[in-house]
DNA sequence: AGTTAATCGAGACGGTACGTCTGGTCTTAAG
DNA sequence: CTTAAGACCAGACGTACCGTCTCGATTAACT
């Protein structure tokens, strides 16, 4: 494969990474500062010191540009840790992700939800490159527990990860009140025991 | 003073209600067929006939206007059931507003969480007009469930509407699977029954 | 007519005059200064105080702006002296033409002619605003020549018109060498006069 | 050094004219077709199949591409027929002039002259290309007829070569009637035969 | 019945961002 | 060293909204 991808090499000035990454890097920051509003093609541009063109040269539009630099840039930083117990990982996995989503990232993410309601196409990139895929590593935890018998084996894993980690996202667009660590474990602890009285 | 407001009429000619109605209804209708996208302060001057002029006259802003046309239109329709028991009240409650949201409603409410994003001024009003208000009607079937023994009684109500309505809220906004009645009693009876074997 | 026309007043905001004229004076002032280079809607904008939009709800696109600009603020300056002799009249016009055009005016001149030539909207318009209205003034000067017998009265007009005027566009837009009120009064000369011997 | 140089082949690649003359073949076609409008640097290279480095390795910018590309394919076409009478001479040639202008020379001409007025070096290049050489000419013409004496001796030039071709020119650029060859020769025979009665 | 002050439709106006399209420069791999 | 390919900076284009503003016309309450 290396042969094939050393040979296949592209004719023309190949991309200068610099530029795509100080793009991103603009992108992320933007967002990070000011959300939605102020996240301007041209802002980007002017921060980056970018050329809008060679913007558009890579993304098509605002969405895809945001998307982009959430994911190259926030994205991939809260892993599952793995103990013994699948419930204790995952809340304390929960109780990370509140503590980061609680700052700049949530920032970002609740740009990115927004700007998707009125553009499919970021939605989409939403969902498969972010939303998706953390699904699935959480379903996987799941799993685990059900196989050590912590969790109940009738357990519908899509319902349960959305009755884990919605309720993150709703207080993140829904900023009803402050999204913490404390918030996060409390949370678990009443979905994992349930709500009914013990007996 | 209340006495002189109520009855100095103001002099000049009073406000037509059919033009604040026509607004907010136009309003409306844009909302649920195009989202946030095709919600023009144009749009709906045309489609209400009324000047843009008036419809400033009325609302700040955008996102106002839309806060506005979802509450006289579409906000209050779902109540709550009052059965012998508040599990069950809440949870067909749940089933319900999951039926609703799946539709239009939906497509209005997420169009303005994401407008609150990058206005917070929408969202101050769509939290004191809607969320909080819809929290507390919760919250008070939650303190029946608690007092006829259904309920524990060390539950955090706030966690507890967070872990049931928050995922109905992050399927409107992340649709990452449909929202559907079934799956929002499936959610209650997880986050009800807790996730550990029954033992 | 006063009667329809001060009835017919039409119903929003009326068009401010003020911000029409400064625009037209600074799309003037530029085509003068740097031609068509320079004279971009932006630099009028900038110049004239007035934004982008307000410009483009008046004209649909830079050429029809730079038309304006020259029919509003340059084209109505020269006009035909009446003496007795037509010839004489003929001659003293196309001089002073001679002397205008070759300063300002005929840089402005030129770079309608350009625009004209990669947008015929353009050209039509100049045609339509300026240079048919101008060969029929010519022509009747060419009517009181042949009346009074100063002229043959077997002349084609239109080919008359070309050979006084056409030489006088050719050396703005070919300045092969300098346009004077001299050099146009010798070119009236050999014209009327012809190029055969006298005899 | 003179002499390695004359023999020493330089290094590297040879430069094949197959470029530079496909390159040459398309911006003439181009501008045949399109005029000014749709003579993009790109739309060249597209249609000759080359790189739009390489017409910028020879050519510094549109103007020069434009001037080179009318000089090498369009420019030496016409040439001065030589008979007994200067006169018939001039007005045979102002005839086959005015039809090959008429055509898709003049768009191309035309389209030059638009380029000139924002691009001093394109004016210069077409001046002292095209314009002044074939001025010189009709001069020579016209001094053959000075000497057989068809023509008066008192003649300036420069003035009657304008007073003839101007027109043509004008006609061109400022189209608000048809080149025709029927058209040149009335006004070869106005502008040599006067425009006063006979007597 | 006339005055007065507000509503309402219409639309001009200054701004700002969008996404597109060129121009001209520079950098690479292949020949 | 030439060629094809194409990344890159720069900047104008025309479009679409926003929110403000200025009009004329209308209309009900107050005088």
């Amino acid at each position: 494969m290396s042969i094939s991808k050393s040979t296949a090499r592209r004719r023309g000035r190949p991309q200068g990474d610099e530029v795509k990454i100080a793009i991103l890097k603009a992108a992320n920051e933007l967002l990070e500062e000011q959300g939605l509003a102020g996240f301007t093609i041209d802002a980007v541009a002017t921060r980056s010191g970018a050329a809008r063109s060679s913007i558009y040269r890579w993304w098509p539009n605002r969405g895809a540009l945001a998307i982009a630099g959430f994911l190259a840039e926030t994205a991939q930083k809260i892993g599952y840790p793995v103990t013994a117990s699948a419930i204790a990982d995952m809340k304390s996995q929960m109780m990370r992700v509140a503590e980061v989503y609680g700052q700049k990232v949530g920032r970002i993410i609740s740009a990115l939800v927004a700007q998707g309601q009125s553009d499919p196409e970021t939605l989409r990139a939403l969902l498969d490159g972010y939303v998706l895929p953390r699904r699935d590593e959480a379903k996987k935890v799941l799993a685990r527990g059900v196989a050590s018998g912590e969790l109940r084996d009738d357990l519908d894993f899509d319902v349960v990860v959305d009755a884990l980690y919605g309720p993150i996202w709703y207080r993140i667009l829904v900023p009803h009140a402050p999204l913490t660590p404390e918030w996060a474990g409390r949370l678990a602890d009443h979905v994992f025991g349930g709500l009914r009285p013990l007996r």
